[in-house]
DNA sequence: TTGAAAGCGCTACCAT
DNA sequence: ATGGTAGCGCTTTCAA
């Protein structure tokens, strides 16, 4: 039994602008005139038609609009796992920037999967995105092949592509986080606390935004007397990832004075291994991670962390896509990310 | 200078199904016919078509489509934050299951703002959404009205909300937890390993979600022996109110020997207080916590939860949608919760 | 200041 | 089996 359409009356329908325009005895151009505020109507007939549009609850159709004008007001966002605290804090900041300014998020999970990732191209390219906001997967991995390359510059010539990974090869708009200067200032930090022998933890060295990272610590941390141990504890990018490689290091015949996580959740994992084997933070190993995740600051002792600037990132990211036509096709933007010490990395805390 | 539109060919512009009808010499509506496999088509004509849709990397204009057909595949999916993880875990389940039904969904925050909500609900009935799936916000208040509930009623008119939330006094699809069984089973278990001065923690009681927690416990306590403590210290459900309820409830002249955190976040930020104040879980105080969320098993000690079916919940609401117009209007369906046991509420663990 | 009508890309109906 | 075409709801000329 379909309740759903029993009893429907005229104000259950959807109403179109004929109709307004019809109980309105004008045309529809007119009621188009007052719904855009374009073009000028006699004031006694846009008070009538602002009536009807406020009597009968009428929308205009988002989609007849976008049909006529060949393009909608919708963005395409794809992340990995929206699960993920990384990228809901990216999406979260992204949506209420764009919304702002008129635009409705279409959020995909890629699942880090090729051919899930290409379906939803496909599909944002179907609904007529305004632009397709890319984040994680294969983007941000090394082994991506020519091929890869031209499939997403052959859509990036349809409908605007924003990268949030560094990929200098790759021929599109793209937003992301420095790293040279917030690992000069973690170096900085923790040798000033006499952190002199550190390990890094987690992460997999084939992934673009994990690469970055090692590499400006590494090549920075000579400077500050700092010196990097050479063997790196590779993991996913969860808590549990966290576990698994700081069991594996708790291993060490000699443990490092500080790590650096590869994110705040590996930290956490990290410090929670801690916790099982007795094992002091910050006085027997100090723990820092990226990201700056809610959480980190909340629990004992707080996750001192190589900030994202969410709120920055995400307005650098809808500015691209305001101004996409024009400029550059190539054009690159950074967000600068930060230092926040706390105690996990704090001996005097 | 708008480099976007320099130099572009036919293979960048986006192409429609008359162009291949023209280059395939045939109508428009064979080709139709060929996309959306309707109807008979010679094999010849149809090879030619799909091998112009290759060639031309042609997709259908959803747009258009939408228009015609009067209706779209996208859904609504409304949430205070997508960066509280708990509802991060629901979309994400979602929008898995939605996809594979052909569905595309809109993520909106409300940001838990009354007039934002309403304009988010403005936006997904002018979008023509298939439907909207509605978590927390105003719906979750207990103080909602007359006025609100007419105007969800309203927009249900035109187009299907399913609510996360348990309101008997609206008239809507609705998809929530079942929250007598697991309460059962915490109390059981708590009381098993020799709980019975428990007092809740966080929360706030004009929360419906919250207030239904609260009273399956309370209602049921006595029967396994369990007395829940009158005061009830509240806040808000991130690990900071957990931080600043348990604070509070460290003052207490006798601590409790068990604490109810209204959901795992709070139970992280209640456990995080233990550690700087040397009180040890689960033997000086036991904690459990709401949702599950990944964190909570790998942390130490692994937090005990009455955990979210997170893909039977996800399920329950795409089948509502794919559903919606052949069940009542009123249709409720519920989701099992069920507990898990970790180390903070396990003495011998 | 206003309206008639074309057209956005697609599907579905009606002919053939 | 195939094509012509109306029409989805809207905006935007072009005329008046």
């Amino acid at each position: 039994m379909n309740v759903r359409n029993v009893g429907e009356n005229i104000m259950n329908k959807k109403i179109t602008i004929i109709e307004i325009a019809e109980m309105a005895e004008v045309s529809t151009a007119t009621v188009s005139r007052v719904i855009n505020n374009t073009g000028k109507v006699e004031t006694g007939k846009k008070e009538k038609i602002l009536e009807l549009i406020e009597k009968y609850d009428y929308r205009p159709n988002q989609i007849a609009k976008a049909l006529q004008a060949r393009k909608s007001n919708t963005i395409g966002f794809v992340v990995p796992h929206i699960n993920s605290p990384y990228y809901a804090g990216i999406f979260y900041e992204t949506e209420i920037a764009a919304k702002k300014r008129g635009y409705t998020l279409l959020l995909c999970n890629s699942e880090a999967d090729k051919r899930l990732e290409s379906n939803i191209l496909d599909t944002f390219v179907s609904a007529n995105v305004r632009a397709i906001v890319f984040m994680g997967g294969r983007l941000d991995d090394m082994s991506i092949d020519k091929k890869y390359i031209n499939e997403i510059e052959k859509i990036n010539k349809k409908i605007p592509i924003i990268s949030c990974v560094d990929i200098p090869e790759l021929n599109c708009a793209q937003v992301y986080q420095e790293q040279k200067i917030s690992a000069d200032e973690l170096l900085k930090h923790l040798s000033k606390e006499g952190y002199k022998d550190i390990a890094l933890l987690g992460g997999y060295a084939n992934i673009r935004t994990t690469a970055k990272r090692r590499k400006e610590i590494i090549e920075n941390a000579d400077r500050y007397g700092i010196s990097i141990r050479k063997d790196i504890i590779e993991s996913d990018y969860s808590v549990e990832g966290g576990n698994v490689a700081m069991q594996e290091l708790l291993k060490s015949p000699q443990l490092p004075e500080a790590i650096i996580c590869i994110n705040d959740l590996v930290a956490i994992g990290a410090l929670s291994e801690t916790y099982k084997s007795n094992v002091k933070v910050p006085d027997d190993i100090a723990i820092s991670g990226y990201d700056n995740l809610d959480i980190s600051s909340f629990i004992f002792p707080g996750i001192t962390t190589i900030a994202c600037d969410y709120k920055a990132y995400a307005e650098a990211i809808v500015d691209m896509i305001q101004n996409i036509d024009n400029i550059a096709k190539n054009t690159r933007r950074t967000v600068q990310a930060n230092l926040i010490v706390r105690g996990s990395t704090k001996r005097n805390a």
